[in-house]
RNA sequence: CGGGGUGUAGCGCAGUUGGUAGCGCACCUGCCUUGGGAGCAGGGGGUCGCCAGUUCGAAUCUGGCCACCCCGACCA
């Protein structure tokens, strides 16, 4: 590709909206382009990368064996009231009705669509196993979308869907995905990191999310600082060693005045106690119907994931300082687990507070508090769960290990999801037995541009992007710097040419402006290598050969400069 | 949905007693220049987010609406 032919825009200054890193780049080196709020314009640059990134994923998923298919984009609502989730699903699916008044939604996921195509395809063992994908655009109506096409509303997914016979053939699927995922992320130069996931309200009791490590990442992994020990798991999941059970003797149960006293640390401080001897009570609503209280250390946050998890519910949710107040009879910050359960209210446990002796709870009443408080001579609990937020610094579960922490960006997702929709939407084939059952499934999801953002994330500079090889829109620019001085820019014609007819991903900055802009531009976009032919030089007969990733470049000799680039760009493709 | 903010040229912005719109970058033409977003000269580009109102006159004042951004809630 010319640049004087190709359509690149770049910008010097960048749009008021961008925030993230990539953000701006993105926007500065014209990949895409805003259209409203969540959806963008892929523009040839960014279209390229997201290519490349399709082309790994397509290439490792036939290499596992899943066969790409392409499913509509929208989908009969009659399919998502099968399984469900018409209702469930919420104002994230875009619904429309067509001109014969047919519901119908914007595919946000298409579990209910391939498991209506599969029921009706697949009758026998004989035909499994089975793992299809797609790789297609995907809308949510996130409620705020944001970061460019880090989470944007309109977006492009790789979605893969797997049917086994039975849970052990679904797991080695799972694994095989698990190992896949692991490839592409190396494949793509990901400095990433697997971790157990939360399954959420998509059912299925194993997962394991692929985090690229980026700073700005929205979410959160809890590891273990003992690399032998290897235990890294999503925010929502992640485990820690809980104390061990004290053993102190049980102290009298006594009412105390705490007048205005309703956090923690007012309380730990007025009694002269650490915040870790307490005991918070916390009242949720569960699935808008019940009041539920969660009683947490004091020095402790509550994982609502968790939580929700521990009581069952689909979803959970603070109750209003009114309800507290209605159902309790005590204002915010007075709650305890004493006498609750006997107002109808279910009592959570966290491990932590299960192992305290003499605790600090609330009174249920204004302005008092219960100190010696021990849990079965005081109180009832309904049942006793983990639902305390892992921090760093805690114990790892797995070997004794310290935990840390660090951000990420989610850019797949591998579920285990066993007969979930099979069940709800009757999936069914023979067995070998003869015997009719439901299809084991697993689902496998990549989200292809955010990946493309995520590796920008992760590679950049003052200057710009700094794309690794595999996926760079162009994998080398050739800059005559001066169009004018003919025999450089005959050189860089017969160069580009090479490397182009070699198979090289190469564009030729061929516009006759100063070079100050051209190495700007070359810089902001990224590309990984740049091969500049200047007067001065040329005139020695070397050439300046450079990766935008080191500060310094090589002069090389006009006659060897093809055979080292091409080496250079198979080297840096090579998995590493 | 709650809180905060912004809409003026492709991008970044200025525009107060209300008098019919400007700067930098980008773009076009010419000259000049050619190793880090050059220089000079000339030029094109605007329903000032939309609708209504006040006024002789509205980018500017009033009301309504819309879009977008940030924080939060939310997030198969």
């Amino acid at each position: 590709m010319k640049w004087s032919r190709a359509f690149i825009n770049t910008l010097r200054e960048t749009p008021k909206e961008a925030e993230s890193i990539s953000h701006k780049y993105m926007l500065r080196a014209c990949l895409i382009k805003k259209l409203g709020a969540g959806v963008y314009d892929l523009l040839p640059l960014g279209l390229k990368s997201l290519n490349k990134v399709t082309a790994i994923i397509r290439e490792e998923m036939n290499a596992a064996g899943a066969q790409e298919v392409l499913l509509p984009i929208l989908s009969p609502s009659e399919l998502w009231q099968e399984s469900g989730r018409w209702a469930k699903y919420g104002k994230e699916m875009m619904r429309m009705t067509d001109r014969h008044e047919n519901s119908w939604a914007l595919g946000p996921t298409h579990e209910e669509v391939i498991t209506d195509l599969v029921r009706s395809q697949v009758n026998s063992y004989k035909q499994l196993p089975l793992n299809l994908y797609q790789i297609q655009v995907k809308f949510r109506d996130e409620i705020r979308p944001r970061f460019g096409v880090m989470r944007s509303r309109e977006f492009m997914m790789k979605d893969a869907y797997s049917f086994d016979r039975d849970e052990a053939a679904a797991m080695a699927t799972y694994r095989l995905m698990f190992d896949t995922y692991t490839k592409i992320c190396k494949r793509i130069g990901f400095k990433f990191r697997s971790v157990d996931a939360d399954s959420g309200p998509i059912g299925g009791n194993c997962s394991s999310e692929f985090m690229v490590l980026a700073e700005t990442g929205e979410d959160t992994i809890i590891y273990c600082e003992n690399e032998k020990c290897g235990y890294a798991a999503n925010m929502e999941k992640a485990v820690f060693k809980k104390p061990e059970p004290q053993t102190a003797a049980e102290e009298p149960l006594t009412k105390v005045h705490t007048p205005n006293i309703r956090t923690v640390e007012e309380l730990a401080a007025f009694l002269g106690k650490k915040p870790e001897d307490t005991a918070k009570t916390i009242l949720y609503i569960v699935d808008e119907k019940k009041m539920a209280g969660a009683v947490m250390r004091g020095d402790r946050e509550i994982n609502e994931v968790k939580l929700k998890n521990a009581l069952g519910a689909s979803e959970i949710r603070l109750a209003t300082p009114d309800e507290i107040l209605e159902k309790t009879g005590a204002p915010v910050g007075f709650a305890g687990p004493i006498n609750l359960k006997e107002k109808g209210i279910r009592l959570a446990i966290d491990e932590t507070v299960a192992s305290l002796k003499n605790t600090v709870t609330g009174g249920n009443e204004l302005d008092y508090h219960y100190t010696g408080v021990n849990r079965g001579r005081d109180y009832q609990e309904n049942l006793v769960a983990d639902f305390a937020k892992a921090v760093k610094g805690d114990t790892c579960a797995k070997c004794g290990g310290k935990l840390n922490e660090q951000k990420g960006i989610e850019m797949g997702h591998v579920f285990y999801l066993g007969k979930k929709y099979s069940k709800s939407m009757q999936a069914k084939f023979l067995d070998e037995d003869g015997k009719s059952k439901e299809f084991e499934m697993g689902c496998f999801g990549i989200g292809v541009s955010r990946t493309v953002a995520a590796s920008i994330e992760q590679n950049n500079d003052e200057n710009g992007i700094i794309w690794p090889m595999a996926i760079a829109p162009y994998e080398v620019n050739v800059i005559p710097v001066n169009v004018k001085y003919e025999e450089g820019m005959k050189y860089a014609e017969e160069i580009y040419k090479k490397l182009k007819d070699a198979g090289i991903d190469v564009i030729m900055d061929d516009r006759d402006i100063s070079p100050g802009v051209k190495f700007k531009d070359s810089d902001l976009i990224g590309f990984p290598l740049r091969v500049v032919v200047g007067e001065k030089n040329f005139k020695d007969g070397k050439v300046e050969v450079k990766l935008r990733r080191e500060k310094d470049f090589a002069l090389m000799d006009k006659a060897e400069v093809f055979d080292r680039v091409v080496g250079i760009v198979k080297k840096e493709k090579e998995i590493k």
